[in-house]
DNA sequence: CTAGGGTTAG
């Protein structure tokens, strides 16, 4: 016995495949391990050594991608494999930008592009939003002869369709010579994204008249749009499509379909599929949350999110919006101010303006007019029309002119040609027994510039006809006579 | 010698 029992490793020199072992790696403290014994063995010298420890670093989810940029710079002559790994593995990281200023370098210093770099650098550039540098890489993809590259034409079309330009996305697609399923479901998810559901349903179905078959994450796409546009049919033999070809449903798609169902009220079909997943993530959840909410299920809703919170799922700002949502459709208002004053003390998350929305919407339907004021200008953003009309909404519940007439002038700002609510300003008053605030009224609108829009009208010189959207207002003969 | 695409919640 003795240190003869203890098995020796195998000597380095006969290593064959040491720069294999860092695909096996599965720590940084391994792969600085084999790095070490590349050094010792001069192994490091050796590229495609390089590039084998490089890939986990700059890839791998326990990598480490400043680890990677310094085996890069020691790296004598770095080859292409090496540009392109670095710039995917920065694609894909919380910097893209980093991907663009790589490829720039790379450039100047004389080194080609090849096919594998432009998916990467357009990974990146779709993470980026900028139409702009979308149309410099395309510049840079046609200079290099790269543009019938199936991968490459995916990837711009995705870019363009993330910067908004959906018009350029399509141009790419429809002189694609061979088109494969993925820029298939690329371009109709472009669409479902842009919040234009039509087209999407129009392009897929098209795809199946081509004769492509749609595989998972087509169909998770083509169900949003579903639920965009309300296609609940749709949606229902897309499931039946699903179960018959027996494709397998993961969380995504699970999601998708649950999504579908709720958005269109089938709140039981989708309660259905909720409690038979067995995996679930925070879109599952907010799917089911949402569509409680906006389906009259404020207390459903509501409980499903303390149920998420004991099953330690961590919560987003979208699962906020619906259970805030939850809470002013039930007119919760103390648990809703609660939960929204813990979205940031608890969770980390900083309210976006919707989530302003929900509050306004709340504190003011309790009356709590004054408050929901005070919450706006605490806000980062200057409010929008959602805001400002929950909130004149609110006053007009309330009978609060004071507050009404604040909002009114802002409204006014944002947009001035939005007579209406001078007219829901005037009913409010004519309530109240505002009778000369009326009239004051009445010579703003008219010296303001009031153009007949529809839906309502305003004819000069007689103010007994006011409609809008369709109530008859409050202004009486009896109050115009005060004015002569 | 190495590698790549598209998907869910608002």
């Amino acid at each position: 016995m003795g240190l003869r029992s203890v098995p020796l490793p195998p000597p380095i020199s006969k290593t064959p495949h040491l720069s294999l072992l860092a695909d096996n790696c599965n720590s940084m403290r391994q792969l600085k391990q084999v790095h070490a014994q590349m050094i010792v063995s001069a192994r490091i010298l050796d590229t495609f050594a390089a590039s084998r420890l490089l890939s986990f670093c700059a890839l791998s989810e326990a990598g480490d991608i400043g680890y990677a940029i310094r085996i890069f710079e020691n790296t004598q002559v770095p080859n292409g494999f090496l540009w392109n790994t670095l710039i995917r593995g920065h694609a894909s990281g919380s910097d893209p930008c980093e991907a663009v200023l790589l490829y720039v370098k790379m450039r100047r210093l004389g080194v080609v592009p090849g096919k594998h770099t432009f998916p990467f650098l357009l990974k990146a550039c779709s993470r980026i939003f900028s139409l702009g540098l979308c149309k410099q890489v395309h510049t840079q993809v046609v200079k290099s002869g790269l543009d019938l590259d199936l991968h490459v034409v995916n990837g711009l079309v995705r870019a363009y369709s993330v910067s908004s330009s959906l018009g350029d996305a399509r141009l790419l697609f429809a002189e694609s010579p061979d088109r494969n399923l993925s820029i298939w479901t690329t371009m109709i998810c472009g669409y479902t994204q842009n919040f234009c559901s039509n087209e999407a349903l129009v392009l897929f179905d098209q795809m199946v008249v081509e004769g492509f078959e749609p595989n998972s994450v087509t169909l998770a796409s083509v169900l949003s749009a579903c639920a965009q546009s309300g296609c609940l049919e749709l949606g229902e033999r897309i499931h039946a499509f699903i179960k018959e070809r027996g494709i397998e449903v993961g969380v995504i798609l699970s999601t998708a379909l649950l999504h579908m169902y709720a958005k269109n009220g089938a709140i039981s079909a989708a309660q259905d599929l909720f409690d038979g997943m067995c995996e679930k993530n925070v879109a599952t959840w907010n799917a089911m949350i949402c569509g409680l909410a906006s389906h009259g299920h404020a207390e459903e809703a509501l409980s499903l999110f303390w149920k998420l919170e004991k099953e330690k799922v961590v919560p987003n700002d979208i699962t906020f919006v619906g259970v805030l949502s939850a809470c002013c459709h039930a007119g919760l208002i103390d648990i809703g101010h609660e939960i929204f004053l813990s979205m940031k003390k608890v969770y980390g998350i900083e309210p976006k303006i919707e989530h302003y929305g929900c509050m306004v919407d709340l504190l003011g339907k309790g009356g709590k007019l004054t408050e929901a004021e005070k919450l706006i200008k605490e806000m980062l953003w200057k409010p929008d029309m959602v805001i400002l009309s929950a909130l004149l909404a609110a006053c007009n519940i309330h009978g609060n002119t004071e507050v009404a007439e604040r909002v009114v002038k802002e409204i006014i700002v944002l947009e001035p040609h939005n007579q209406g609510v001078y007219v829901v300003l005037s009913n409010m008053y004519a309530e109240a027994g505002q009778w000369e605030d009326v009239l004051k009224l009445r010579k703003v609108m008219k010296e303001g510039s009031i153009k007949k829009t529809p839906g309502w009208s305003l004819v000069d010189g007689d103010a007994t006809v006011y409609k809008y959207p369709s109530q008859e207002t409050h202004l009486a003969d009896g109050h115009l006579e005060k004015e002569k």
